[in-house]
DNA sequence: AAACGGCAGATGTCTATACTGGCATGAACC
DNA sequence: GGTTCATGCCAGTATAGACATCTGCCGTTT
């Protein structure tokens, strides 16, 4: 009973012992491979019940962050190589890790007032004020993405006044605030003649699009629709049942 | 004590209990919404302990299958709308699930030899053998989703006897083995005339397209190509960082 | 040397019991 | 009529104890 998990009321007992847990592996204190302390070792260690301990592991497991056997023990998992595919990316970060150029360009940036669609997806009555921009994103001079966001004031009162050319509406967002949900959806699209134009596109070709829709403090605070120019870009996810 | 899940070794009780849960709510009797027996209640009926009622219930929580709200009840939730982009699913299913009247048309199943690409997809050599079928998946009696699928013979031997009008190659190639690993490359395509055709579009119209390899014992089994009609589909994910 | 059997230890499951905190309802009060 | 408070129902959590099942190891037997 050394350390004795606290038994006020910050958090329930079985998430302080993922915490517990977690840390550790977070830290590398226990690596990848490692063995955990048994189930009752646990018990003795952290002074909660058997239930207890098994509850935090049962879910550590279904987190993928540990892998059990019966008969055999508790042991640190690979690191998640499943790619999310609906991970918040920047695709900034993707062309340059890519070994690209980045480069933008910025054709709109300004105030609107939602329109009946927009204020649904806000939540809002319509005629809400929203900051609005267009960005394209080059990859080595050539175009592969077109982002269209609309952001809420509230939320980003600063949006209006960055220099995207130096930074980018991604990164001046999540500096912000981390979403605490975001919503994808992925479809195919026949670009309008004003997207082709922005992508160089001679003739319309189906392109993929992503529309996410991001929440803090349970107000839609960013709506954005991501165009990909045409077969350039795919979405790619790999994972282990 | 009426229904008394059996003491036998058939599976954990509350995988039991979940069953009981969901074949009520897969069979219409218990409908969105409706509130479940409480916990205690559970306990009564099913002759087991009321943790173990309530690991259910918090599985199913977890899942989707049903909400809660302390002090008040158990209710059956939404169907879930949203579609993991990178789960396996049976489109068959998801038609079903959303109220619609599924149906398929067999285009084709032959066996083919592998060309370069898809040997290369297959880690064989060109002129490998596989069993190809192409599959029109339609919702109401509409075309949604055009399946082929290139199946490696030494892992579905009786892929070519089967009657997909019955089952589907997604029933039959999990019934033999769930894959170790699943790739999955979603993009959007213009579909070529014979895809058209099968998806009724007058003109090409941009598709959305998942392409999935399944590994079993470290190899590729199974390359399906699926191309979604049109506007018809898209992927939705939600997350909570 | 190989095969078998038993045992210890690990996870998986289940039960009975208890306490906590959230919520709705209805009664009593203002 | 409206407000407040007590009560009961309900899910959430926690525990101790028990049995089940699987695995790896070791010692014995063949």
């Amino acid at each position: 009973m050394a350390t004795t998990l606290g038994k006020d009321r910050p958090a329930a007992r079985y998430e302080q012992v993922k915490l517990y847990i977690t840390e550790r592996i977070e830290t590398g204190e226990w690596g990848v491979g490692h063995r955990l302390p048994s189930e009752s070792e646990l018990v003795e260690i952290l002074g909660v019940s058997r239930m207890t301990v098994h509850r935090a592991l049962r879910e550590l497991t279904v987190d993928g962050v540990v892998t059990r056997a019966q008969g055999v023990g508790t042991f640190v998992a690979e690191p998640a190589q499943r790619v999310e595919l609906l991970e918040l990316r920047d695709i900034a970060d993707d062309i340059v890790s890519n070994g690209h150029v980045h480069s933008t360009r910025i054709i709109t940036l300004d105030s609107i007032r939602a329109d009946s669609d927009l204020a649904m997806a806000f939540g809002q009555r319509p005629g809400a004020r929203l900051f609005h921009s267009i960005i394209v994103h080059y990859e080595d001079g050539t175009p592969l993405q077109v982002e269209e966001r609309f952001v809420s004031p509230h939320f980003a009162p600063d949006y209006l006044d960055q220099d995207f050319t130096l930074t980018h509406p991604h990164r001046h967002l999540s500096a912000i605030a981390h979403p605490e949900e975001i919503e994808h959806v992925v479809f195919a699209v026949t670009p309008s003649l004003d997207i082709c134009t922005l992508l160089d596109l001679d003739e319309p070709e189906a392109c993929l699009q992503l529309m996410r829709r991001t929440w803090v403090d349970g107000r839609v605070v960013m709506k954005g629709v991501f165009t990909y120019s045409g077969s350039r870009y795919s979405f790619v996810g790999r994972y282990r049942p």
